[in-house]
RNA sequence: GGGCCGGUAGUUCAAUCUGGUAGAAUGCCUCCCUCGCACGGAGGAGGUCGGGGGUUCAAAUCCCCCCCGGUCCA
């Protein structure tokens, strides 16, 4: 490295950690690390001056800018372009794309500079309490190729080495570098990392290959790959206990304003210094990392809790309402899975600490704040600032919902005074979200939660999803000319047969057959005569699955595209397109297409949305489809490259998913909705006719689907609905428009005629159960009454046996009939008839093996039966032979 | 994407483990008490036990599939 050499740096080996380290300081014996090193930059600050976190970014700017660099704006810190990451993780991600398989690096200028916020959800407990850890922040990306534009190694460091000394005036020598190796997202190489008074401010990685260090080639195109951390500078420069005093200062002077905390503060210096070294990788829970810095401090864990615990919760809730606005803004929902869980976790977080700590704070006013402090850095959030009120006043409602839910809960469970193990507080917490502490608090006997985060770690180790495997090898064939997107493909052609597998899938050397891509199901028709019944793509290579006699290879055929398929699948495709543009306009810019599918008869389009949508959202929605397609406006499909396209669209383009390749085809609904999309589609929008959405319902939390049918399709779906009304009409025998009033009128004759039936069984079981004593015959003490097949149902037996024996005590009921395919016994014992010596779950036992079957109950009542329906009468006359004795 | 918990009267829930007449509280309606209200008392209405299939003489209960809600984790 040039800078060493000409500055004198000396190479050194760390006597903790045993890496390897630059440093003008001959004394350093250890790197300048955590945990290696202190931080000792806190109250004495290196810089030459005091910069808020505005002005620090300002600075950068200027000084990358004069350097001749390009200073790029943020990219969304939700990675549409990424689909293996839901957040933007590190500025680098904005400029990976994944094409064929592989991570490839697409700069829109050399060398840039982003100011890249950042989103990562892994060491959320920690926010708020070791002083540095945030859910979001901005990595300072620094990013070239190493090329003649841009720059390589030494470049990278004389600048970012002069930024520090230079713009920051922190000394030379107090700047060290430490060797490493890193590597992440398919590609790695040698790193710097820069230390300063203990504290990491930025790191350069070299990338130079691809894959791991066990196996990796050279990248063709070397990439710098240096990310500083906006918030670190602010801190260093500023000196101030955590690094949530310097860069949220402006957030936190408003929240302190009516939420004074009080704390001791020459303590909470030195508590801060040792907080930093919170980590949870290294230690197994923050309870521990306490006890630890407690002890150092000669102080009681618990102690320090309370003492700092309200202030570590005003930083939590600054840094995590700071991620919500970015997050949101950008078009991310809050959920029960993927992403957005990680937003309800930290909302819930957040919430939690201000009811815990009863601060006065609402969401609105800190996503208020933030916007105000953000706006010289990214002014864009202001505008975003209803929608995120919006989205967030919803997480609110269920926030309180699932609070209430909660309570009610842990209420049951403390009343209830059981103790509670371990696995009832890990089911407890995993299946319900009651948490360990919330028991505690409200006087639940629970038992110490040790290692209980670790247990419900364990319930959640999933196995390894396998990739299915490429059906075919068509690595040694050339690519498919895919004909189907080129202006004037005849739905009628010929093609030669390149090759057959497995005797009935044939590769073309061009073909018109749409194969299925994008939601979309593929075309039908005929090859060489066989019917074609399905067409999908491997790679580059189009492959038709054929029903019948395939041709043989090298021979050519003639195809017939199903035209009349083609066309409806096409209006559905293009309508998906114009109701992905309605919905987002009718509910808000966070409706996204999540997924979506076309078929012949019916298409279907998932939507990011946060609540049900009612009926009048969906007319709304309906109706300003069908206007754009009354307006005919114009399609267009450009292909262009990829760069080009996000730059003109930006990510908005990616609605279905990301679409691999160098070249994106740009479908343009005219002007109205713009997606990268390989699809059929109609060439203006008045071919699709009509729109007509058909069911809604919720596929899960935050996304609704819509069913819709457009263009022949949906005038077939009218046809449809209309004879089945006609249907409806004949059968009621009434006319269209008296439909709503017959059906309500016969719903309310139903209702009565029920009602009647109900009370006349009761009064058949009232008048015919008086006659069942008299029927009686003496057995012993008791008397004895059996009925077959009496004219009831089943219910007024029950009802006529429960009646005779409470009225007549030493009476035995027992009835016996048939049900049509088996036979039931229903058997009373009155108290004298028990008293007597008889049990109605005996008398059952005896009688129903008789009928093939078995039965149950008490002594007083019980039932059973069999299948033996024909054997009633034999059942009756044993039971007519009934003898006390025979049954107790 | 995966795991777990839940769905019973308008509402909140019990009965499910261990199959045998679906229950409580609350709200609602009627009546009594009262000048009236509240309280109190008597009576009443209110249920496809989320849906479908299976096992069984018999399923809210056991088994399978699906739908819906909640929750945790990646």
């Amino acid at each position: 490295m040039d800078l060493f050499n000409r500055e004198g740096f000396v190479r050194k080996k760390c006597e903790s950690c045993g890496k390897h380290f630059w440093t003008l300081n001959q004394e350093r014996t250890r790197c300048d690390d955590q945990p290696c090193s202190p931080y000792t930059f806190i109250g004495d600050p290196p810089t030459s001056k005091r910069l808020s976190y505005v002005e620090t970014w300002n600075a950068v700017e200027r000084f990358f800018k004069k350097n001749g660099h390009t200073i790029v704006k943020r990219y969304p810190v939700v990675s549409r372009w990424r689909p293996d990451l839901y957040f933007t993780v590190a500025s680098i991600i904005d400029f990976q794309r994944v094409e064929g398989g592989k991570v490839v690096f697409a700069l829109p200028a050399n060398p840039l500079v982003v100011p890249q916020m950042c989103v990562r959800f892994n060491d959320v407990p920690t926010v708020g309490v070791n002083g540095k850890h945030g859910t979001s922040f901005c990595m300072i990306g620094q990013t070239a190729l190493a090329n003649r534009e841009g720059y390589w190694k030494d470049r990278t460091i004389d600048l970012d080495f002069e930024l520090l000394t230079k713009v920051f005036g922190i000394p030379k020598e107090e700047v060290s570098f430490d060797e490493d190796v890193w590597m992440g997202y398919g590609a790695f190489g040698y790193s710097l990392q820069y230390n300063v008074r203990g504290l990491e401010t930025g790191n350069a990685v070299f990338t130079a290959f691809e894959g791991s260090p066990e196996k990796y080639v050279p990248l063709k195109e070397r990439v710098v790959d240096m990310g500083a951390g906006l918030e670190r500078l602010t801190w260093l420069s500023q000196g101030t206990p955590t690094a949530y005093d310097s860069y949220l200062a402006p957030v936190l002077r408003r929240m302190k304003k009516e939420n004074a905390v009080e704390y001791d503060e020459a303590l909470f210096r030195k508590y801060a210094a040792l907080a930093g070294e919170i980590n949870l990788d290294e230690y197994r829970n923050l309870d521990d990392a306490r006890l630890k810095i407690a002890k150092s401090l000669g102080r009681d864990a618990s102690d320090l809790a309370k003492q700092f615990g309200a202030l570590e919760a005003l930083y939590a809730i600054a840094d995590h309402t700071r991620t919500l606005l970015f997050a949101i803004a950008d078009g991310m929902l809050p959920s029960n899975s993927g992403g957005g869980y990680n937003l309800r976790m930290v909302y819930r977080r957040a919430r939690n600490f201000i009811n815990y700590y009863k601060f006065k704070l609402t969401v609105p006013d800190l996503i208020d704040w933030h916007i105000d402090q953000l706006r010289g850095m990214y002014p864009e959030l202001a505008g975003h600032d209803s929608d995120v009120k919006d989205v967030l006043g919803v997480e609110e409602s269920r926030f309180l919902s699932s609070a209430e839910r909660v309570a009610k809960i842990v209420s049951s469970i403390s009343s209830e005074g059981k103790e509670l193990s371990t696995d009832d507080l890990v089911r407890l917490y995993d299946s319900d979200g009651v948490t360990p502490e919330q028991l505690a608090e409200a006087g639940a006997r629970a038992s110490p939660p040790e290692g209980f985060y670790e247990k419900v770690q364990a319930r959640h180790l999933s196995r390894e999803i396998e990739q299915p495997k490429l059906q075919f090898d068509t690595s040694r064939i050339s690519a498919t000319r895919l004909w189907y997107y080129e202006e004037g493909a005849p739905l009628d052609f010929t093609a030669r047969v390149v090759k057959v597998f497995q005797g009935n899938h044939v590769v073309l050397d061009r073909t018109v057959f749409y194969p299925r891509g994008g939601g979309q199901e593929p075309d039908r028709g005929t090859l060489g005569g066989a019917e074609v019944v399905d067409i999908e793509k491997y790679g580059d290579v189009v492959i038709h699955k054929v029903k019948g006699k395939a041709p043989r290879a090298g021979t050519r055929v003639e195809c017939h595209v199903d035209q009349r398929r083609r066309r409806r699948v096409t209006q559905i495709h293009s309508a998906t397109h114009v109701l992905n543009g309605a919905s987002r306009e009718v509910l808000g810019p966070w409706v996204w297409q999540h997924s979506a599918f076309k078929e012949e008869d019916y298409g279907r389009i998932d939507i990011t949305h946060f609540s049900h949508l009612t009926g009048v959202e969906v007319q709304k929605i309906e109706d300003l489809a069908n206007d754009v397609v009354r307006r005919d406006l114009p399609v267009t499909n450009t292909f262009m490259p990829r760069q080009e396209a996000e730059k003109k669209y930006g990510f908005r383009l990616y609605q279905g998913g990301v679409v691999p390749g160098k070249l994106v085809r740009v479908v343009d609904i005219g002007g109205w909705d713009i997606e990268a999309c390989g699809g059929t589609h109609v060439s203006s929008t008045g071919e699709v006719g009509l729109i007509k959405v058909t069911k809604v319902e919720r596929v899960q939390d935050g996304v609704e689907r819509l069913e819709f049918v457009a263009g022949e399709a949906a005038i077939e779906y009218m046809h449809r609905m209309d004879s089945e009304l006609s249907e409806l009409s004949a059968v009621l025998n009434t006319q269209r428009e008296n439909l709503p009033k017959v059906a309500r009128g016969i719903l309310r004759d139903l209702e009565e005629s029920r009602a009647r039936e109900k009370s006349l069984g009761e009064t058949i079981v009232e008048m015919s159960s008086t006659g069942v004593a008299a029927e009686a015959k003496d057995v012993g003490a008791a008397r004895l009454y059996v009925s077959k097949n009496p004219p009831m149902g089943e219910e007024q037996i029950i009802g006529q046996g429960q009646k005779s024996v409470s009225s007549e005590p030493s009476l035995i009921y027992v009835a016996i009939f048939s049900t049509g395919k088996s036979a039931r016994i229903v058997c009373f014992v009155g108290q004298e008839a028990m008293k007597a010596g008889f049990s109605a779950v005996e008398i059952v036992r005896q009688l129903a093996p008789t009928l093939g079957g078995s039965g149950g109950g008490s002594p007083s009542f019980a039932q059973g039966g069999g299948p033996l329906a024909g054997k009633v009468d034999e059942a009756a006359s044993i039971a007519q032979g009934l003898l006390p004795n025979s049954t107790s």
